[in-house]
DNA sequence: ATCCGTCCTGGTTACGTTAACACATACCGA
DNA sequence: TCGGTATGTGTTAACGTAACCAGGACGGAT
């Protein structure tokens, strides 16, 4: 009789076949249609919870051809400018009716790749992905496929994938401006890897640097990872440059929080001796006290936004979206001031 | 001819018709299986290569009864704490062919019955949870299913789920034990919500009291939720107390940071006029100025741990397992000191 | 010449579900 | 009484893939 092992769970079939009804009436009483009378749908349901039911998501979704997720790539999980945007889509997309399958590059272009092929493969219904990849050429071969897709906080230059991000030239800009303003001239820019946030502040710092026609020796712009260990190390080397630079614009808060690291343990003392202006904003209320100046914009909104972005785009994925660009703002705290003399 | 809309993906079926042969020898072939020509195996691949074929991951897992997914559950994504244990348990499971789908309850049981709901319905192959259950109710249901299932950091008495976790009564008495051997006599405690890990940390912590014959006042311990400002609030009460504790042992480290912060704000000095100690030892490198004094274990091996037992729970499901029990250790920074006088 | 085994390939069916359509019954108004 | 419309239910055929079994071609041994 019993086909199935024992662990295996029941299907609507079994429900069908203890009621004496089809399978297809079991379905639709399962799934709230209105075309099954009341009692049946009632000794449906009571069927259901004995045997412990649970519909069968993949079946569904291959009969139904949606998978009713969305995967999102982002590099790192414990970042918590990655989560705070995390965050934003989450509430957007469940609204909709989806799931978020969430997968994380741990900065690493490859695995990206491989977390990017592993949601096609599960036919995820929309993707959105703050990549790591430095060449969009993977990206161009994606859009051949028409897989609904949103960038945030990423932007590739030429491709038509829509985009939501902040202005990261008016990030190294205001940043800058700012340091200016204090009275600062030797500015140094601590950037990050080769993806279009890292290199649209260093447009931003450059520009606002040559605006006040200040020459900008190469030894003051140096790379990082944008982690605490590689601002921490670019740090060290500022610091032996003579002179020194008075103040320092890091691409993003870890490479800040490695900087002032660094400064502490070469006995320089910020901001007095040094100023430093981070960019993000991440971890206000992980820290005991918030004290970095740094640039701010809405990372919560920018999931919100890419989410409803990625669900018009599953809706009419002919559509030409605009990309949506926020503004950043200064937070002023405790880690710059003029410099000394 | 062409019965399927151009966005569609290809299928083998479509390789098959392509090159004139039956879609069972283009599975085999894309499946590496050796009973294919190579002369052909090299033709389906090419023509896969050329449609953009990628496997239809769910049809798969339908006929082959396995999805090839574990499931995470976690309170909190952003949680270094939970983001380090995710760590360890990715790449043992993913040597195993295994994919993660990670899901975070926000500390809701509500949520988490859902996400878990959702994992069940996606018929992953095994499940690791982290459980914000106050009640075991819901997992002596699941019980039932047979779907293997590892809890991690939490224990649920009674029920034979394995489990894999620190020794958080020896957390709790270590951390108090030490804070006597400074000296201190006045130890308040700061517990967390109704998990395992707050009532197991909160055993330890009386044990510690107890065996020096020193009574612990209601006042002394009061709870909190494992978040910052929790921590925070709770210790401003403790701080309206006289005589005032001269020591806090937090269950958890962003607890212990919001009683630093409060201290702050009170103007007292921590560690001159208060000790605290935390537990969990979390984003040590996200701090610029690592110095809270804490319990610490290794997370990472936790999370590697538990993906081992899942994995040998799939392989062999009636296997009697014993819990995963690991030693804490104190890490002694700079927010201890013997108390004042 | 026949038999056997190996190697490769194909046909059929099943996985759990739902879309599309068909059908049976009851009820309604003319 | 009849045709028409609701209403509830069943039948069939997919969705994309793989297990199972069958069978043809070929080579070598008898």
């Amino acid at each position: 009789m019993a086909r199935r092992p024992a662990s295996a769970s029941a299907t609507i079939l079994d429900i069908a076949r203890e009621l004496g009804v089809s399978a297809m009436t079991v379905s639709r009483a399962l799934r709230g249609r209105p075309e099954v009378q009341p009692r049946t749908r009632e000794r449906v349901h009571q069927v259901a919870q004995r045997l412990g039911y649970r519909p069968h998501r993949w079946a569904r979704s291959l009969v139904s051809r949606r998978s009713w997720i969305i995967g999102i790539v982002i590099p790192d999980i414990s970042h918590g400018y990655f989560a705070e945007i995390t965050g934003g889509v989450e509430p957007v997309i469940e609204a909709a009716g989806y799931d978020l399958l969430l997968c994380h590059s741990r900065r690493d272009p490859e695995r990206e790749r491989q977390e990017m092929n592993m949601l096609l493969e599960s036919r995820v219904d929309g993707l959105i992905v703050a990549s790591e990849q430095p060449d969009p050429e993977f990206f161009r071969a994606l859009l051949a496929r028409r897989t609904p897709l949103v960038l945030v906080d990423r932007y590739f230059p030429g491709l038509r994938l829509p985009s939501v991000r902040v202005d990261d030239v008016a990030v190294g800009r205001l940043a800058t401006q700012y340091l200016l303003r204090l009275g600062h001239r030797r500015i140094a820019h601590l950037h990050g890897p080769a993806l279009s946030p890292s290199e649209l502040r260093l447009r931003g710092y450059r520009q606002a640097m040559r605006q006040r026609r200040i020459a900008v020796p190469t030894a003051w712009v140096i790379g990082g990872a944008f982690d605490i260990a590689s601002g921490a190390q670019a740090m060290k080397q500022l610091l032996r440059l003579r002179p020194r630079p008075t103040a320092v614009f890091a691409a993003n808060d870890p490479m800040a929080f490695g900087a002032i690291q660094a400064c502490r343990e070469a006995d320089i003392a910020v901001p007095r001796e040094i100023s430093i202006v981070g960019a993000g904003n991440i971890e206000g209320d992980h820290h005991p006290n918030p004290y970095l100046t740094t640039m701010d914009w809405p990372r919560m909104e920018l999931g919100q936004q890419a989410g409803q972005l990625l669900l018009k785009l599953i809706a009419q994925p002919e559509r030409a979206l605009a990309d949506i660009i926020y503004r950043p703002a200064l937070l002023e705290r405790q880690s710059t001031a003029p410099p000394l003399m």
